[in-house]
DNA sequence: CTTGACCCTCACATTGCTGTCAGACTGTAG
DNA sequence: CTACAGTCTGACAGCAATGTGAGGGTCAAG
């Protein structure tokens, strides 16, 4: 699959299915023409990395984690460093949660006595 | 209250808690000195901002929704406009949650396999 | 063989914050 | 009066993600 085909399959931008090559994130095989071709893994792991950038993790953190971010099930015990920024972004995204909560509540709120 | 009182008080850097003003969101009184003065009103605010600011509403929308997002019931019919972006955002909001609780369930359900 | 749609790399620009530093003033405590 | 901490403005820098454009190759259809 061409980048074109991947990027309309995903919505992420070409540019940012590059990007995520030049940072090491997503490595197309390519092409004797040097096309890189994508196939069914790339998208999963495509949809993934922007899936958990969109949810506020660095491109850095994510690269990081993605071993462990991308196997069904551990197959390997992963390193102490790995674990620890694991669980300090499950409690960055937990906070991030109550945080979006908190704003929903006060948007909604203005809406609701308003009807 | 000064300003480094303000920011000690809410964990808002200094700076950040002037370009809330450059930016018309936030405009405390200011001393014959020009120190800037704030009081519980703007504490408040800046605390609203930031919550809004880190739940990802851009500091424009914000501006924007300011009327709303202070007060606590509906004393004026917001223009549709304003209406329109304040649900735009919620159901922003709402995708977004969405987006952090699937992150969340990657991130977990590898550290609970694990153990 | 040409044309049009894709693709390549490289590099610069922009967005939205956020930090930091310089040079100058304020305010308080000794 | 001095010293020190706090503040002011303004400007420049950095970051991470993303857009855009130039200059040039690839490839399938006609």
């Amino acid at each position: 699959m061409q980048i074109g085909d991947l990027s309309k399959r995903t919505g992420i931008s070409i540019r940012m299915l590059r990007y995520y090559e030049e940072e090491g994130l997503l490595t197309p095989a390519r092409r004797a023409s040097g096309y890189r071709d994508y196939g069914k893994a790339e998208e999963r792991i495509a949809r993934r990395i922007r899936l958990l950038s969109e949810a506020g993790l660095k491109l850095d953190t994510i690269r990081f984690l993605l071993p462990c971010v991308l196997s069904d099930r551990p197959d390997f015990e992963p390193c102490p460093e790995v674990l620890a920024t694991l669980r300090r972004e499950v409690t960055g995204l937990d906070d991030k949660i109550d945080c979006l909560q908190s704003s929903r509540a006060i948007l909604t709120g203005y809406l609701d006595r308003l009807g």
